[in-house]
Parts: C-alpha cells; structure tokens; sequence
DNA sequence: GCCGCGATGTATCGGACCGATACATCGCAC
DNA sequence: GTGCGATGTATCGGTCCGATACATCGCGGC
C-alpha cells in the first residue's frame, strides 16, 4: 500500500522523505492517521532497490528564488522513474481484493485521479461488496446472537452497521456518478458544520496536471 | 490489542484457538474483519508463557448443555489464569494513548462490561479529543488545501470528516450517558433500583446484556 | 459405496507497518 | 546565548496479516 501511495505522490513531484510523509498524511489523513518513518524509509529503500525510484541530487534548482528555507544538507530526494511509473500503472491494473480492504480501497480512491474510468468503477464496486458483507455480518450478529452479547458491545456493533450503511451509500452515489457523466462530488452528505461548500469545477473526470 | 481481547474473552468461559476466534470475530466484527490465525497463536503461545493463560486437558464435556458442535478431537483449550485476571485488569488501568486509536478503542469498549465507570469516562473522553484532532486536520485540509487536491481527494477528505463528526456526536451521547445514571445505550428503561458500581472481574457469570 | 466439499481445527512463514528512539541542523524568540 | 520546535534521516523490536499447509469430520450427491 505504501509503495502504492509512494508511487502515486512522486509522479507530482519529486521530494525527500519528510515532504514525503506531510504530504501522504495530507492526502490520506481521512484513513490514516501518519506514515511512519519506520515504514517509510525502508519502503523507499525497497522501491530504489527495485528501481521504482532513484534518488536525485538536491538541486539546487535552476537558478534563482529559492528562499533557501534550508540550506543543502543531507536531504535526499526521491524521483520515481519511467520503470516507476509502469508499476504504478501495473498496481492499478491489478486490483486485487485487497483493493478493497479499509486502508487499500482508501489509498486506492486518493489516486483515482491517475486511475481509469473502468478501475475506478471496478474498485467502487468491489468496496461495495465487501461493505455489504461486512453490514450483513453485522446485522446477523445482532439479530441472531444480540442475547450473547452485552449492552456495551451491541452498542459497538449498531454504530459499526451504521458506519456500513452509511458508506454503501456514499458509494452507491459515487457509482452512479461514475457511470453517468463524471465528476466524483457527492451531492452533500450533509451534516452541521457544513463551513466551505466549495466545489472548485476546475478538476475534470480524469487525470490531472502531468509533469514530465 | 489481541492480548486484551483474548484475555477479555477467555473470563466468560475457556476456549479452544478457532472458538476463540469466531468470538473475537463476533464481538469486534464492527472494527475488524478477522483475526488472522498468524497472530492468534502465536499470541496464545505469548500468553501461555508469560502464564496468563494456560492449556487445558480437553474436558470429557460438563454432561450435556452447550451445542458442543463438534467432538472432541487434537483441539487445545486454553483456560485464563489468576495471573491473567490481574493482567488484564493491569491493562484495563493503563490504558494509555493506544487505547484511542481506531482499534484500540473498539477493542477496549467491546469490554466495557468488564471495565469500571471512571475508566470507560477516561477512554471515551480520550477517543473523542483524538477524533476532534483528527477532523480539525481535515478541515484545515479541505479549508487551506483544497486547490492543491483533486476532486477525489477532497471527496475521500470530506467523507472522511463527516464519519468524524458523526463520531464526535455518537461519543457525547455515551458520555452523557455515562456520567448520568449508566446505560449504555441511549434510550433507557428508566427502572429505579440501586446504580449498582461496575461489574468488576470476578463475577464470570454473567456480563450478559440488560434489557435489549 | 464412495467422493468431494465445506466446516472444524492447529500451525508456520515472510512481509508490512507501527511506535519508540536516536541524532543532527536550522530559525526564532526570550 | 540558549533553549525549543520544526525539519530531516535512520534503525530496531514487535504486532499483526495473508498465504499456505495439513488433517479430521459430517453431509449430500451420484
């Protein structure tokens, strides 16, 4: 999953580790609370090993600007390289059920602005199966051995049916967005607090910037 | 985590490695879909040689009773000790910042039935300040960093935030709940009688639900 | 009669990821 | 001038998962 996200970030930008791990914990933060260095670092390793990424000389940019927040120092780099990219690209083909899986479907959906139409619908359709899975899984529990269980841990399991409701639906939208037109806005899923209802239009259906 | 919910699950009755893992399954369903036999033994094998649990002879059956599904055959039962009581209690206690992570805390609130007032206050007032954390992270992504996102970013985010949110709301109810009468559901059938103290350790016989 | 098949059951192995920790530099406020 | 928080790289031990292997049992179908 990390050497996923690893992939998918670098192909925006070049950065070094630290820029790295802000930016997969901006783009990820709804699923995952931080990457950690213990499993970053290492993954980068693995990924240069393979080839997926090289590390590049701290430039020292084309010129000028360049507030020089920092100085040259032991920063590294990372690029992803073309090799890199056909990985990233083979990732998304696959798909496999781990797909599909909280914190796979959730990094997964992060890029579905790299990813195809067709995947995107594969992958939302493949969570939403596994979310009802799990809500009948729930529903069987609490219907069938709610007098085995306490207060406290049916409690656990109604919000849990919720959450699973909650979501089904929050994909059932999604796909119908997918399939008829594009855009992947959801018509406000609606609670207090609502603050900015932006929908900047600028972000079309497919990929976004590319950067050579 | 599993340490907590073995020892937790082996207080109501002893059990064998693929028992125990159905319960687990059944009772933290809403958190996580299976525990992985790759960490179910070898904890028990943790457990049993730090002596919080230990094997027992397969029983010639308590008579009749219990579907007893199946016969007896090479199956292990394990069996928790003295020892694992004070453990698990021990753990109940601390329970220090892991306890408000997304696992952590549906393992420990699916023992809430075996844990005192002023712990399960505690562990629910920590859940919430770290859920606040976490959707005040997403806002200030939606608000401040939202044109450097995608369309399915943001949409991951905004989900994201309101499952905050919702939680946030869930979690007030169970406070309010706690600190006034006990229930922990919401709607209670006001019946007067002593507000009995928790239901500590020692009485296995019961942690059954109180009015479904 | 017997054959497969799904549930029951125990167990290991490699790998992913986390949390704690260590260490070093920079800019800034006091 | 000194401490302190952000920046930055890195490792280690430990938990847990997914795949895999194997063996038994009861059942229905042929």
């Amino acid at each position: 999953m990390l050497e996923f996200a690893i992939l998918g970030l670098l192909q925006e930008s070049p950065m070094h580790g630290y820029e790295l791990r802000k930016e997969l914990t901006a783009k990820l933060g709804a699923i995952r609370a931080a990457i950690s260095y213990g499993s970053l670092y290492p993954t980068l390793r693995r990924l240069q090993a393979a080839g997926w990424i090289t590390e590049a000389a701290e430039t020292p940019a084309t010129a000028e600007e360049v507030p020089a927040l920092t100085s040259r120092r032991g920063r590294v780099v990372y690029k992803i390289t073309a090799e890199g990219k056909e990985r990233f690209a083979q990732l998304i083909a696959q798909a496999g059920p781990e797909t599909y899986d909280d914190t796979g479907f959730g990094v997964h959906f992060a890029f579905f602005a790299r990813t195809d139409q067709a995947t995107r619908l594969r992958i939302l359709e493949g969570r939403r199966r596994k979310i009802e899975e799990r809500r009948e899984g729930l529903r069987d529990v609490l219907g069938r051995a709610a007098e085995r269980l306490d207060a406290y841990t049916l409690e656990l399991q109604r919000h849990g049916l919720d959450a699973c409701e909650r979501e089904v639906r929050w994909l059932e939208e999604l796909i119908a967005n997918e399939r008829s037109g594009r855009a992947p806005t959801v018509p406000n899923t609606g609670t207090a607090g609502g603050r900015r209802e932006d929908n900047s239009p600028p972000p079309p259906g497919e990929t976004r910037n590319e950067r050579p």
